[in-house]
DNA sequence: GTCCAAATTGTATCATTGTATCAATGTACT
DNA sequence: AGTACATTGATACAATGATACAATTTGGAC
């Protein structure tokens, strides 16, 4: 059912955000999209960690603290879904959250390769201008 | 798994040369000559340092300058391993392209989310002011 | 339909592995 | 001596993996 999901998930196991974070954060950021909508079923732990060559610990780790933060329900038996009404923090929160971890990323791993806050900044601006008003680009 | 690594490491405690750069300079001549392939794990700290009868923060201290060169790649709780791509980022052309893609997916997702370039701009601002300066020790 | 065993799904607990922090030791230079 | 720095050791911690368990669903026997 999710197949889609799992497939858009990508963790990176040497960056030095933590796996369960990296599945965290896009989560998150596929329900601000709504690649995820309200009521999707997730896939289950053992799927996802099966797809991600990781321990399902790990995932469930990630699941059981997306549930603590009121944006998944998880239940024993029956599988993890999306909270049927996510305002927990409302979808403008969310959606901000997720630019501020896309944003950290980027600087992480820029900061990881040894490069200058200004060719942080310089690359970013080539990209804005490169990349105009355009969203689907085959990834 | 390679224990004919860790039995083919010899490090001399009387040498004047420390004993982390002793096996930092055993493991990147065994990557040389393919003794230690791309995917290979290597023993785990404490591993390592009960076969060298060495303090197991020793041979951690290798792994971390080794994983900052880009040799190897340190994962906590989960080992160590050699780079799928052996060459340690040695061309700056590399490098620029990784940060170019960095930046392209940076933008692509924040773009997703529906915000605009000044946003974009605004939240890696936020970020560089928030994530330090890391010390280049080594190399 | 009811019941029960098996499969499926998340949970709990502990072991394993690398990380962070500080202390102890040694060496070189005043 | 005394100071400064590098190296190594000790300890606590964080992230992941392995295993056994509990709740739920599923499917066949009756």
């Amino acid at each position: 059912m999710n197949k889609r999901f799992s497939e858009s998930i990508e963790i990176d196991l040497r960056s030095d955000l933590p796996i369960y974070l990296q599945i965290i954060e896009q989560v998150k950021r596929q329900i601000a999209d709504e690649t995820l909508k309200p009521g999707d079923q997730l896939p289950t732990v053992r799927a996802l960690a099966e797809e991600l060559r990781i321990n399902f610990n790990t995932v469930a780790r990630s699941y059981r603290m997306l549930d603590e933060a009121g944006v998944i329900s998880t239940q024993q038996g029956r599988g993890t879904y999306i909270t049927e009404k996510p305002p927990p923090m409302g979808s403008e929160h969310l959606r901000r959250e997720s630019l501020t971890a896309l944003a950290s990323r980027y600087v992480r791993e820029a900061r990881r390769l040894g490069f200058s806050f200004d060719e942080i900044r310089q690359y970013l601006q080539d990209q804005l201008e490169v990349q105009p008003e355009i969203n689907n680009e085959g990834e």
